[in-house]
DNA sequence: CCCTTATCTGAACACTGTACAGATAATACC
DNA sequence: GGTATTATCTGTACAGTGTTCAGATAAGGG
């Protein structure tokens, strides 16, 4: 049987990815810098020398859930994007504005998963292996734009900047009010001002 | 005498400065996670228990810390703009273009140090009092664009989005870029984006 | 000169990440 | 079905951590 039933303390079943999820719960409380692989190990019932089997230290625990957590933000993402049906300016509209807002509200919710992803923790692993749901994220960015320049939304001259543009608002104002330096209600602002500057008529 | 020659171990003689710049030292090359009070504690000379004189935990130290760096930081702002003479068009916008590119400047040469600043670790206190520097730095930058729009190189319509704007593409360019999610050819087009949306002319 | 007060020490506690030798159970093979 | 192999997890141990607190020390005011 693979159901988590009391079975003997050996041979969890799923020890890998019980140990992923119970890192996102404590780190979602605590914030990653108080993780405990410790406390991790107690909470499954288990040794705590039994992740070494999975991960070599408790950093790549961590950066194994980040790269889980920009799976789950694309997810979140094109999930959102596609309740806005049509072929319309103002779908194409209202799906810009969508992928912001979601990043957003992502970070918003969970402030301490938001920042696993983009502290200390998922920059050393990207040198060798690009984040790939991280570029999956990046391209409904640069589908949206192309949708939006094909119904004349953006100007020629801003096309190019649209994806780096847009990237760095979002981000920025996002952990900027995460980090409690900018008040939440910029981020509306914010976005405005990214539509102003592409082009994009209201 | 107040130097700091071999006196008894008691009495150091300004022993809170002296942790947070050891702090700085041991931040700067092993990041913020990595601080060890103890160590702090022991290349100073002193025990273990002494900085809690003066902090009341590690956080309250690495906070401390950080406010300090929001100073050095606006200082290396304010000196490089200094550096830019002139009441023209073209300073004011090469000032303009310094502004971020120090912001940018001082991430790169001191990730670990940018990091800490926006991190979790300022979060909370800023909530009680606000960062005198860091409002110090974001002055310049109303300052700066004050300027711009008085020899018309801001479009009307994008004044009020400019701090908001140029803060949020430096930051968020920045903080992509040393957490390695960016290239870091990209500032500068960024910088480009911002003056293009604002309707800055060269 | 003593006495108050700020400053720092030293030992202690509970906790952490990590290493490693061995116990255990699932699996492959005969 | 029984046996050897292998992956998986345990138990113990070590060095290092943040933090507490009673007491040692020295500076400065009366």
């Amino acid at each position: 049987m693979t159901t988590a039933r009391a079975r003997s303390h050996y041979h969890h079943g799923d020890l890998e990815s019980a140990l992923i999820s119970t890192a996102r719960k404590l780190v979602k409380q605590e914030g990653a810098e108080n993780l405990s692989l410790r406390q991790v190990s107690h909470d499954i019932g288990v040794s705590p020398s039994a992740a070494y089997h999975y991960f070599p230290d408790r950093n790549a625990l961590l950066s194994g859930l980040g790269f889980s957590l920009f799976e789950e933000l694309a997810d979140y993402q094109e999930k959102e994007i596609s309740k806005i049906s049509g072929n319309s300016a103002r779908a194409a509209r209202e799906r810009f504005r969508t992928i912001g807002r979601t990043y957003f509200q992502w970070a918003k919710k969970e402030p301490h998963l938001f920042n696993l992803m983009f502290g200390d923790f998922c920059t050393l692993e990207s040198a060798g292996q690009k984040n790939r749901e991280e570029s999956r994220a990046f391209n409904n960015l640069t589908k949206c734009l192309d949708e939006l320049y094909e119904f004349d939304l953006i100007t020629e001259k801003m096309r190019p900047y649209g994806e780096l543009l847009a990237w760095s608002v979002v981000h920025g104002t996002t952990s900027l009010i995460i980090g409690g330096h900018l008040e939440a209600e910029n981020f509306e602002t914010a976005l405005d001002a990214v539509e102003l500057a592409l082009g994009i008529k209201r």
